[in-house]
DNA sequence: GTTAGCACTCTGATCTCTTGATTGCTAACA
DNA sequence: TGTTAGCAATCAAGAGATCAGAGTGCTAAC
């Protein structure tokens, strides 16, 4: 059998329909509304079919349909249009005044929850390819040394640690210095832990101080790839969908996002995927396909952004299966292209 | 009327039961486990007088009875036994290996829930009764300037600016220098703008930058005590709890915790009721009370930390109205002279 | 190929009935 | 005077029973 254009007129007023009110689709709603001008009778006889097919579903005898994830996987691969919307203004004057990136990241993320109403996600972008700019050091009290990391994009990590020596001022300039001929320019995944003990060398009577600042350093960026920040926002907008509302599943889904544990694997995950296809890798993952297998009435729209230096993040918005995929391809799209200008403009500076 | 022995031990008999249970108690419960050899008739006047007096309500006609906010209040205040339940072990180990504040938070805070299983939350502490050791002063790129606040107690804050000039290294020292003379050993909410005009005087040429610098160290302050950073765990605790599953309360609180916002105010709240009691502060707001007035039907336990320096923080726990008090007290109580410890362990040096 | 008509199915809302828990009252008892 | 047994009354919650509505599949006619 053949999925001749009436079929797929009748199949996209089945998901359209359904993605809006959540009910099964009866043949006389679709006679009434595709604009085809045939009669229940018809239509019944080509969802028949349809089902036959596989692309929709009858939940019981008496029901209407509702789309399969075959039918849903085909309405977001072949027949949605992508529409171009305008990009809302809100999103662009947010964008372009925020410098600080982890407050940057935490606005979008609520921004993406509030356009799309469904609970969404973003991740800090991943600092291995990114160089440093300098190792700072000074001691803030005796036994303890503050570590200040600068990497490109003028992103900030530091840290406290202590040591066994009580260095004095000089003494700690001299050790900055020798740090920072070594590391100054490489990215983070370019340490190797040769270079390090070579350091160590050259730190002659100070080299358990400087064994520590390299643990400490080597610390810093261990933590980053492993567990990068992730953000998230708008967990509660799931209540809004009744087919989710009840105790089991909202629990597990708003655990997952208090949790991070789940979502740092599923951005882990995405990541991974997406970097071998290249490209927005804008990807859509239905009920419990892919990162959200335990999730199986979400769904989960993935993109990737990249704040150039190779800053790379991943956003995500997970809703009902039956939510509106257009409107959140739509966001998400805009989402990055703002991202992208708004890097540009403020960046591009190095010393 | 008047609330003899017998009445207390009834009184006391229904709270439990409640508030293991969930469900309306009844007279023949009360005889058979109140330990009082009395026939069920015999508690059924003595429970009408109980209603009389307002400490316990009948739900409907032919419930059991439940306690009203006066009984809760009561046995809060009067009955429950202070019992001395051994510290967890895992408490101790716990808070003995953390020494980045940010961790030691977290970790508290989810402890704090899964013990109880209730949500739970910390504010970090407040630090505008903390002392500047002193700032610190780097050029990552031209016109940008990272500003380096470190604390006593070890904290640290960092900021990126944009300045109108591009500094060499040796003038950043100056700076730096010139800067530290005026607000080092200074508490935060001891920086008055006299001071800071003054300073800008003193940088002559650079003057323009330095208000950067003071406005940027301003704001850090600000910053910091506007919206000090809340941590949270467990608000999906609260789906084992019936009473408040419905996707209306259930959503409602988790927004709450979600948004951070209605926590900041309810810490801010809970710090300026208890800084004028004194003492450890323990307060138990039931119901409606105090700062959760839009949550009925849960009760919020909270307490105030100091680690020493006047860094004052607030845990708090938000539960159903009939959570388990007297374990929530507990840990609460192990949790603050936990804290006190390994703060003295960590700290104590100033250079 | 399309349509009208009709019997059939299933859900969900509504109603009734029953059960069980609990009370309040009264009268008897110590 | 306090305690208890006994009993009628009340109510919530659950189990069936019933009914309307929505939708389908099939057949026969156009």
């Amino acid at each position: 059998m053949e999925l001749d254009d009436r079929k797929i007129i009748i199949l996209k007023t089945i998901i359209k329909n359904y993605l809006e009110t959540g009910e099964p689709v009866g043949s006389r709603t679709i006679s009434k509304y595709s604009g085809l001008n045939l009669s229940s009778a018809t239509i019944r006889n080509e969802m028949s079919d349809l089902e036959e097919m596989g692309y929709i579903i009858q939940p019981h005898t008496s029901a209407g349909r509702i789309p399969s994830d075959k039918g849903y996987r085909f309405y977001v691969d072949s027949i949605m249009e992508d529409s171009d919307r305008k990009v809302t203004e809100a999103t662009e004057l947010m964008v372009q005044r925020v410098d600080k990136l982890e407050m940057l990241l935490k606005q979008l993320v609520k921004l993406l929850a509030v356009d799309t109403n469904y609970a969404a996600l973003i991740s800090g972008p991943s600092l291995t390819e990114n160089r440093i700019k300098y190792l700072q050091l000074s001691s803030p009290s005796r036994y303890k040394l503050l570590l200040i990391l600068v990497l490109e994009g003028n992103i900030i990590k530091n840290e406290v640690i202590s040591i066994e020596e009580d260095l004095d001022h000089e003494t700690v300039m001299n050790l900055t210095i020798l740090i920072n001929n070594v590391i100054s320019g490489l990215s983070l995944k370019e340490i190797t832990p040769k270079m390090l003990t070579s350091l160590m060398v050259q730190s002659g009577e100070h080299s358990a101080t400087a064994k520590s600042i390299i643990d400490a350093v080597a610390d810093m960026i261990e933590t980053d790839v492993e567990s990068r920040e992730i953000f998230t926002s708008g967990a509660t907008n799931i209540f809004k969908y009744p087919e989710l509302t009840d105790a089991d599943k909202a629990s597990k889904l708003i655990s997952a996002f208090e949790e991070q544990d789940a979502l740092k694997e599923l951005v882990e995950e995405v990541s991974n995927i997406s970097e071998d296809e290249g490209g927005s890798g804008l990807q859509v993952y239905l009920g419990g396909e892919g990162p959200v297998r335990n999730m199986q009435d979400c769904s989960l729209v993935t993109a990737n952004y990249e704040l150039g230096d190779g800053m790379r993040g991943v956003i995500g918005v997970i809703g009902p299966k039956r939510m509106d995929y257009e409107k959140v391809l739509d966001t998400m799209k805009n989402l990055i292209s703002q991202l992208d200008k708004a890097y540009k403009r403020n960046d591009g500076d190095t010393r």
